[in-house]
Order: structure tokens, then C-alpha cells, then sequence
DNA sequence: CAAAAAATGATTGACGTCTATCATTTTTGC
DNA sequence: GCAAAAATGATAGACGTCAATCATTTTTTG
């Protein structure tokens, strides 16, 4: 009454339970005929196959590998973060997380942990890759063996992998662009974007997407040189006390990297002025802290559950050779003020992917 | 190997099958010292419940039905879609959705669809209520037939129903005047607030978290009297127009409830000074066109799609005779620029997919 | 120590689907 | 109209858990 049974349908189109899974599993050797009678029969009857039951039957074990980089780096914390409380959640689907946490930047360590994967034990690893010919070889050789393998956020060459799972940076500078050139309600003004090192890729690339937006849409804002801060909260604090002196019309900063704490530090000093527009990346406990003091003005979120979320729904999808979504999904950044704040502590959400 | 059973349980703790089932579904009249080895065994296997064998063990269905308003507004329209969207996806947890449309504000409509509510097909329905005498009755009425309650956006008393999932509205106008005390960057202006109906609950909130916002931090924008639209496009043209020739000076606008195409139509005939900051609710479509064209400066969206999964959330446990999470997780809004608009969901086959 | 009570073991049939095998019927080609 | 090929039917054993029954063992109690 509820649900339509495969044997319903079965029972609907005339024909054997046989003949319905042969159609509903592609399996071949039906008559044009009769497929379009359990097609019929399936559209009437509502039937949806009982993922359950079907995961139950195939046996289906997905036994996943993440190769993350054990850096200081916010973003990186908060994916490892995501993907503990991912692999917490009661076992839904079967999968089996396995995290190794590697030095950032590494080739060397990098390309030792994907020659250790085992594929008895490993169905799909997901890798922070590097794009370099050596890692490019490891990868493929991990493939060889038959395990799938999907890059996270920094890619490689596309032969090499089964698929690519990134954030778009780009996107994520435009956001904080626009962000900062709206507090500036058309007025002119002087605001200093601080990068982490200019060899990180997604700083770069949240660095031209921050400043294709502002020459676009807010001309009136100059724009100072960016700063470097190799993520490290004293060269922060340093830095900004130099420029806020030489720069007495400073009105934003934007900081597309780590380093917040220094960020904070040095806002809390500031007397005699108002203080910049502060836009940061990451909802890390310190910038959400920050937000709620009224020290930073925008926190940009890459959505690191998301990711894991998305990244999972990929890895599932090679495992059982089924074709990816093309194009690939892309997370778009979320944008917290200091009044829509989501609640911290209870992850409930178990709820299939999907939102 | 990948993951242990209820067997390897048994065999690890040196007990019986039975015994292990009886502790792990609290069926009582088991050795304290069982118990320990069980749990011993649990531990030491990692085991965690197949919830899709359990779940197809136990012929679950959770039958629910929804009684939405039927309006025009905007925001109980992407619920709508939302639950529609929800209700197409594959059948993880076999969940039947009824969905019907009553008349907005219509006491007696929601009193017969309750009255309509059959035990026999509807383990849970879920309601966007009225809070009235005649409603609370009807609805422990329902109750008393062993259908679980569940009220959705506005609610009653609270020994009336089971559950309540509600959207802090006051919160989204904090939201909606942060951003917009942010947009005029320490200026001062003069911002016009619209609202739908002064009778609807969730526009009030929305203003009073408005206006506490706007006086609290941003004491240099002067704020209009509300205009009241009734929702309509027409009526916001028209209103908008006048406003405009009488204060010269307008710098914001905020529009809280619906017709946001009037809002946009008369926005496109703005000549001669630069537009007000515009931040208006939901993200439907006709919004996303608005913000990409630059039209429009904010969305501030509920994230309808969040509230049904939490309300499904909800009415499983309920279902299910299992404890609420207290407090009652919050949504917080969203905020949409120009730039981090997510990817426009696509449709999916009436096939059945796996997955 | 025997009787009663409590605990445990052993087993079975669902649940809906997958996968496989083998027998039977229908269609096709000549 | 006959053989070969294609399509269909019938059936059965998993998968891991739930829920139930009944037999057996162990512990408690007087």
C-alpha cells in the first residue's frame, strides 16, 4: 500500500520479477515491448527502488582514503574537522573513512602515502594533490591497482585522475570584493588585501577574483600593494601596525589567508579612528568570536561539510562506475555577519547529502 | 572484514546472537555481566548498526503530510518547491510526503483538512498553523488519533503539538540590517522599510530585528515609516515612486515580504541618481535575475530546503518515539551577493537511480 | 537440594533487492 | 515449418537486522 515492490511492478506490467529487474538494472535482452510495460507500470505505481534493501543485496562497502595536509592552515583544519564529524554519523551507507594527515607541500611524503595505499583495503583515496610530474606518476600507478582517485581542491593533470572536487577561490575572492565594496557605500577609500604566500595557488587565485571585482564595481577604492603574510598572526599584527600608520585613510582590510588571531589582536589595539571594513576567511571559532565582538565586519566560508559532502557523493559514484555530474557542482561561499551565525555545537545533520 | 555484523559481535563477546540483540535493542532480561561483553565486543569491532538493513528489517514508512498555505508569497512558495524537490529524491529512508495547498489565513480550511487527516494513512503531519482556539483543538483532535504534530514556521500552543520548527525571522531582519547599515559604510541615509501586512507574524519580526539593528549600530541612518505593499508588485511601484519624488535623499531600501517585480521594475526606471541599496528576502528566481543584473544588492534567504530536511528530521523522531534534540536547531539565513549564487538545481529522471 | 526464576542459546521467517542459474516459451531467419 | 536465437519465467540464496518462539542452561531462593 505504502511502497510498490519491484514484485508490484512485476505484478502491474504482466510480466516476471524477472523481466522488471532485467529492466530496472539494465541488464538487457528485453523486448521493446515489455520495457515500456514496466516503464509504465513503474511510473503508476510511483515505484522507487528501496535504496536499502538494494545497497543490502549488492553489499556494497565503500572503503574511502583521505590524504589531507597536517598544516596550521585554517582551511585545511576545518576540512579535517568536517570529515571527522562526516565519518561519525551513523552508517547510513556503509562508508568506511580512513584519514592520514600528511606534512603540507611534501612531494616526498605525498608520493610515499599513495604508493602505501593498499588496494585490498581502499576503494577511492582523495588526495590534496600537487601538481608535479612525480605526483602525477604516483597517482597513476595507485590507479593501475584499480583504486578510484579524486583530487580535492588543488588539482593535477586530468588524465591522471578519476575526478576533481575543488573550490573555487576565484569565486570566493569576487564574494569578498563585493563584500568590501559595499561597506564602503560608493564612497572612496583605501583598503590592503594580505595573502598568505604568493605560492599558494588559492590565495592567488582569491587575490584576482578580490581584485577583478573592486576595479570593476568600486573604482573610487584604491587598492594598496598586497602584503605577504606567510599565515602567521605576529607578521600580521606587525605589518598592519606599519601600514596604519603610513596610511591614515586606511578603510579595509581583506585577508585571504590564515594569520586571524594577529588580525584581531592589532584591530583591538586600534584607538583614535575608526577602525577598517575587516573581511576573513574561514568560520573558525576565532573569527566567529571575532564577529560576534564586532571586530571583523564579513567572515567568507568555503563550507568545508560541503566539500566532504560532495567530495563523498563523488567517491561513491566512481566506486560504482556510475557517470559523475558534469558539470561538477560548484560550492559557492557562504557569507556570515555577526547576526546569521549558525548555531555551534550539535551536528545532527545525518540527513543523505543533497543540502 | 570492512565492517563487523551482529554475528561477529556475538562470536567476539563469546555470546549468542539472541544475547547481542537483546542488548543492543534493550530488550531486557540480560547478565550484567552480557551487557559488558557486548558492549566490550562493540567497541572493540567498531561496530556500528547497518541502519538500512535495520531500517528494511523493521518495514519502516514514515507517511507524512504537509498542509501548506496556498499564497502567493514568496516564501512559503520555495518551501513548497522545496518539499517537492525533497519528495523526488531516491528513497533512502522511505518517506511518503502528501503535500496539500489550503488558503492562506483560513481558519476553517485548516480545521477541515485536519479534520480530513486519516490515522490510518498519516503517521505525522506537518502544519503551518494558526494560532487560534478552534485550531489548537482541532489539532490535539489529530493527535488523539496517535498522528504525531509537528507545526512548521508559525505555531501554537505548545502542549498542543509535538514539535515545532521554526524560523527565527527576527533574526533574518538583524541579518537584512546589518548588511544594509553596512552598505552605506559609516554614511549617514534614510532607508525605507516594506512590509507585506502588519497582521503577518513573520514580517513584524523581521522589522523589529530590523529596526533594532539599524538603531543600534548604524544611529546615523535615518529610517522611514513602514510602507505596507500587501505583497503586491503594483502596489510597490506605485508607493516606491511617490517615496522617491518626496525625499530625494533615499538611500536604502528594504523590502521584507514579496514583490520584489514591482521592486525591480521600478528600480530599472531609476534615472538621474544613483539607486538606494536594495536588500530584499528569498531567493527565487526572479531575484537571482534581479542581483545578477545589479539590480539588487542582497538576498536574504531562509534556506528552504534546510527547514524541510530539519522538519523531516523532526517528524522521523517523532515517529520513531525518540527524543528531540533540545534546544531546537535554528536555520540561519543566508546571504546572497551577486557573486556566490549557488548552482541552479537541475531535474532529475523519473528513472529510478540508485543512489 | 529441589523448585522457581532468570538468562541464554538456537533457530526461523520476514524485509526488498541483487545476482545467478536453468527451464520454458516466443520470435526470427531461412 | 524447423532450427537457432531471443525473450521470458521460475526460483533460490544471499545481504544484516528485527522479532519471535521454544528449548536449554544457569542462578537464585526457601
Amino acid at each position: 500500500m505504502a511502497f510498490a515492490t519491484l514484485h508490484d511492478v512485476a505484478e502491474a506490467a504482466g510480466v516476471s520479477y524477472a523481466t522488471v529487474d532485467r529492466v530496472v538494472n539494465a541488464r538487457g535482452g528485453v523486448s521493446q515491448k515489455s520495457v515500456l510495460r514496466v516503464q509504465a507500470a513503474i511510473k503508476q505505481l510511483g515505484y522507487a527502488r528501496d535504496v536499502s534493501a538494494a545497497n543490502l543485496a549488492r553489499k556494497r562497502v565503500y572503503r574511502f582514503l583521505f590524504l589531507l595536509p597536517e598544516d596550521h592552515n585554517d582551511f585545511f583544519h576545518s576540512l579535517y574537522s568536517a570529515l571527522q564529524s562526516h565519518a561519525q554519523r551513523p552508517n547510513l551507507l556503509r562508508i568506511a573513512v580512513t584519514t592520514t594527515r600528511l606534512p603540507a607541500f611534501s612531494e616526498k611524503a605525498l608520493i610515499e602515502a599513495l604508493a602505501r595505499i593498499d588496494p585490498a583495503t581502499v576503494d577511492c583515496a582523495c588526495v590534496v594533490a600537487l601538481d608535479t610530474p612525480a605526483v602525477n606518476a604516483a597517482v597513476q600507478r595507485v590507479r593501475a591497482q584499480g583504486v578510484k582517485l579524486v583530487t580535492l581542491v588543488s588539482d593535477i593533470d586530468a588524465a591522471s585522475r578519476d575526478a576533481y572536487v575543488g573550490i573555487d577561490n576565484y569565486v570566493a575572492g569576487k564574494t569578498a570584493g563585493r563584500m568590501m565594496g559595499l561597506c564602503h557605500g560608493r564612497q572612496p577609500g583605501l583598503v590592503l588585501p594580505i595573502i598568505g604566500t604568493s605560492r599558494a595557488h588559492d590565495h592567488i587565485q582569491r587575490l584576482s577574483g578580490f581584485l577583478e571585482i573592486m576595479q570593476a564595481h568600486f573604482p573610487q577604492i584604491t587598492l594598496l600593494e598586497p602584503v605577504t603574510s606567510r599565515d602567521e598572526a605576529a607578521t600580521i599584527h606587525r605589518e598592519l601596525d606599519d601600514i596604519w600608520r603610513a596610511h591614515p585613510n586606511l578603510t579595509g582590510v581583506y585577508n585571504m589567508g590564515a594569520g586571524n588571531d594577529g588580525l584581531v589582536a592589532w584591530i583591538r589595539g586600534i584607538t583614535g579612528r575608526d577602525r577598517p571594513f575587516m573581511v576573513i576567511h574561514e568560520l573558525l571559532p576565532n573569527a566567529r568570536t571575532a564577529l560576534e565582538a564586532g571586530l571583523v565586519d564579513a567572515v567568507i566560508d568555503q563550507k568545508p561539510k560541503e566539500i566532504i559532502t560532495r567530495t563523498m557523493d563523488a567517491m561513491r559514484l566512481l566506486v560504482d562506475g556510475e557517470a559523475l555530474p558534469t558539470p561538477a557542482p560548484v560550492i559557492t561561499p557562504a557569507i556570515y555577519l555577526c547576526e546569521n551565525l549558525p548555531d555551534t555545537p550539535k551536528e545532527t545533520d545525518w540527513m543523505p547529502s543533497n543540502d
